[in-house]
DNA sequence: GACGGTAACCCTAACCGTTAGCTTTTCAAA
DNA sequence: TTTGAAAAGCTAACGGTTAGGGTTACCGTC
């Protein structure tokens, strides 16, 4: 009801933050599969449960930015200017998600996630998540005229592409090939061609 | 050594059969979430690791079809004609695809699938599987020019216009439409549209 | 400042999918 | 018939996850 005022916030908050450094800790010392999620919560001072109740799954201890990802997907559409094309939105933000991704910083976890098959799945199923999401966001803006299936299309073309570039040897060359797939692909969904490119390349 | 002759080849599939019959007569029944492995096992009248030993997973006892949906897609490439065009080869097989599993006699099935998520979540991994398989048949056939990163794009986009399709209300329609999407995608990957469609429709 | 409600947390004990270790049965080839 | 091996069985466990029920700490109110 009230404002997120309080004490209990910010220890419920503290509580989350420290089971998850905990974890990430262990999972990159040790390797993901070989913690368990009693080990987390021993190490982290909490009980098993406390764990659970902040996060869905083992797996989720290590998307934290799940909520993130997805939320500027789909603001990438509904924020955008109002006469500014979709693709450009999404390919910018996109663009800005593998760099962050790729980052040299990141290389650790990234490697951890590779070496492990159930988060390489459950980073999948995350990202199916946000396709869906997308396909909504792109499904209710009326400023685009495409029929929901294009819509859905195009939201799992805009995933393959971060998914594909993500893992190719040079990934902002990748990203740039497969959203010239995907704006040719966009163009042919368009009743009339209005903003799209006529002449290709 | 020998040819798969003999009786305990029979014995083996029997019992593989009795088990997957099994399995899928009771999470029709139950639901997929209300009936447990070790129902299954007892139904069947086998010991429980004699399940695991003929499936991977719960899941995988439902989609017993995997092997043959991913030979199918990779063979749309591979076997095709000499000359035969690649989209219109994938665009058969998986219209051929999205028939079968939309079949009225296979509805109860979906509908159980669509009940659970942990199935959904299975099914889409299993898809990813394919898409890379689809991915490496691409980029090992010489008649294809394309680079990796647009090859892998592809088979997602493919897989995609299947998952896409299968959930529309009209799936053929919703197929036909996305494969002239992808169409378009591929045509901006030639080099110099040896074989595309130049003046788009 | 005392008070009632409730959110966060704890503990125990289980459920369920899955696997390891080892024995028994069943077939095939010699 | 003997022998080797594949198939199936049994038991017991492991690891993620949840239910049930209790304790503490905070918040808003009197």
């Amino acid at each position: 009801m009230t404002e997120p005022s309080g004490r209990r916030e910010r220890k419920k908050a503290a509580t989350r933050r420290k089971i998850a450094d905990t974890a990430l800790r262990l999972f990159l010392d040790r390797g993901f599969d070989a913690v368990g999620i009693r080990d987390v919560a021993a190490e982290a001072d909490v009980a098993v449960t406390t764990v659970f109740s902040h996060f869905a799954s083992k797996e989720a201890l290590v998307f934290e930015q799940d909520a993130d990802f997805e939320r500027r997907l789909t603001q990438a559409v509904t924020g955008r200017a109002p006469d500014e094309p979709l693709l450009p939105a999404l390919h910018r933000e996109v663009r800005a998600l593998v760099r962050h991704c790729t980052a040299d910083s990141a290389a650790p976890v990234w490697r951890m996630i590779d070496a492990s098959s159930a988060l390489r799945e459950y980073e999948e199923s995350m990202r199916l998540r946000h396709a869906a999401a997308l396909a909504t966001a792109l499904a209710a803006d009326p400023a685009l005229p495409q029929t929901t299936t294009a819509c859905r299309a195009l939201a799992r073309f805009v995933i393959d592409a971060y998914a594909v570039a993500r893992e190719a040897t040079d990934p902002q060359t990748a990203l740039d090939e497969i959203f010239r797939m995907i704006e040719a692909a966009w163009a042919v969904t368009c009743p009339a061609g209005k903003s799209g490119d006529p002449a290709g390349t």
